[in-house]
DNA sequence: TATGAACCTTCCAGCAACTGGAAGGTCAAG
DNA sequence: CTTGACCTTCCAGTTGCTGGAAGGTTCATA
């Protein structure tokens, strides 16, 4: 099939697959037209990586799950390891967000939100101490 | 001083600072012999930028907040909406992040974590159902 | 058969927000 | 006078695409 239903069924744009082509991470057959040819399996594994992707693995990261899930000797413990550090990284993302979140909303409840001049907010930015 | 110094004092890295002075975030005076010469003022601006950088603030953010904070008219209304809508993005990435979480965490607690070649997270990247 | 839309191709450029490195100038100490 | 730590500019690379230009192909319709 052409580039735009393989795009549909794997919910990845045109662009995207022709760059994932670019990487090495799928080789397509190509018609006599010179337009790539998908298989069925091309459109699997754009589909795992289309969702690999959205759970957060960096390409690099899909590329080696790719290489796991197509290698049939692959030890399962190997994903698990990779999942895990990604587990522990989204943790490490939440907590940063969680305590920039709090500082922010401090700063929104101090601030008046007139149009006086003067703007806690702008003062702890300027100065870098908690209000 | 010299921009080593404006480093250690802001937090920035000098590559940081030569950037922020390329996209004309701020402006140095220049010594006889070309190197770059900050005032007091100067680092102020750039401990302001790194504060406001990592509070989430992207770089045009900064800018506008820096606008505000130079601009003795300034409104702090302004400075709250700002704020406050970097507040609901983050709300948003924090949902998005801890969604993403649970859905890893099943995934690892699915997974056998052994060596033999079934497994349950590269099975469910494959065909996106739930396991 | 012509025409137009909707595909497809390649290549080049750019986004954020820096970071690394090369090639070279300057300055202070020993 | 040399060594080493600074400083300068400029060019390129990072990640993961995305936009656009310029052109070829295919298909439906008039």
């Amino acid at each position: 099939m052409n580039i735009g239903q393989a795009s549909e069924r794997s919910g990845l744009a045109p662009k995207t697959i022709r760059y994932y082509e670019d990487i090495g991470l799928i080789r397509p057959d190509r018609g006599g037209n010179g337009y790539r040819d998908y298989a069925e399996s091309d459109v699997h594994k754009l589909h795992f990586l289309q969702r690999s992707r959205g759970l957060g693995f960096s390409v690099e990261e899909c590329r080696q799950l790719l290489a796991l899930y197509e290698d049939k000797s692959r030890a399962s413990a190997d994903v698990k390891e990779l999942t895990q550090a990604k587990l522990t990284e989204i943790d490490r993302k939440i907590r940063e967000l969680t305590g920039l979140r709090r500082t922010l909303e401090h700063l929104v409840h101090a601030c008046h939100g007139n149009d006086r001049p003067d703007c806690p907010i702008l003062e702890e930015l300027s100065d870098g101490r908690p209000g």
